[in-house]
DNA sequence: CTTTGTGCAAACACTTTGCAAGTCC
DNA sequence: GGACTTGCAAAGTGTTTGCACAAAG
């Protein structure tokens, strides 16, 4: 569930790159903050952790970390990019154009979407972190008074 | 098919706004562009049309153009904000999150999992312009070759 | 004639880059 | 020791804002 046991070192130094603090503490950030990450989010808290770490270096790190496969880069949209570890449990996202919330729904919701759109296209939808638009039910409500 | 039947002049006054000349070309511009429109599209559409246009305009005038409902701003990831006219077809994209392709699928593909999230999550799915992330054929057979 | 919209320029937030010093292997 | 990384500071990007002038109703 964290990445303790996983042996991110390893990952790394196999796509030649070396293992350092600051990226260390980058990845726990990610992981810390349990779901998705926003850079921001992300340079909260390993500014916590580690004031001396530049903002340049964050981005750099999560570059890194995104192209070895640690972490996964989604696009809810709203609110930009966002950060989460890789290989967490399969969900989707409902996110409200309106107000910007984000709601989960298990990945089986869409299963059978996705084999249609596999089938049809041979387009392969995103496995986790999938994200789809629209109203939540307080945004349709107020769309309906207004 | 294009907007000069629509009464968009009144769809601006009813809303309180007043029709000036770089809103009616910047609304121009994001028709003239079938399909999505970024916004950069939108400005070099502008800049041609008219290159006293200033930038902060265009900015404004979509803004306004899609309060008050003429153009409808969707985020398709990758590109980043795209504008398109309202009221077009219904239909929705497939995003290729490698090298950002868009393919359009219609709108009934996803009819039963729209109507699904409605009833189990009180969430209506964006009605047009819906976007689907994942990897297209090319994508993947070049992650399988890797 | 009053209110709203425009162009200009400056401010802004966010991200990227160049480089010397520091760190990992 | 040599190559990769970092921090710093500066340069980009793309977007927003304040304000005097122009235009719409």
């Amino acid at each position: 569930m964290t990445h303790e046991n996983t042996d991110y070192s390893e990952v790394l130094r196999k796509h030649g790159y070396r293992v350092t603090i600051p990226r260390m503490i980058v990845l726990d950030a990610v992981c810390a903050h349990k779901g998705h990450a926003t850079i921001g989010d992300v340079q909260g808290i390993v500014h916590d952790m580690d004031p001396t770490i530049d903002r340049s270096t964050i981005y750099r790190a999560l570059d890194v970390l995104v192209e070895v496969g640690l972490v996964v880069e989604s696009d809810l949209g709203h609110t930009g990019k966002v950060y989460s570890i890789a290989g967490e449990a399969n969900h989707h996202h409902l996110v409200c154009i309106q107000c910007g919330k984000v709601l989960s729904i298990s990945a089986d919701m869409v299963a059978t979407l996705k084999q249609r759109i596999r089938e049809t296209y041979d387009f392969e939808l995103q496995a986790d972190h999938l994200t789809l638009n629209g109203l939540c039910a307080e945004c349709q409500e107020k769309k309906a008074t207004t």
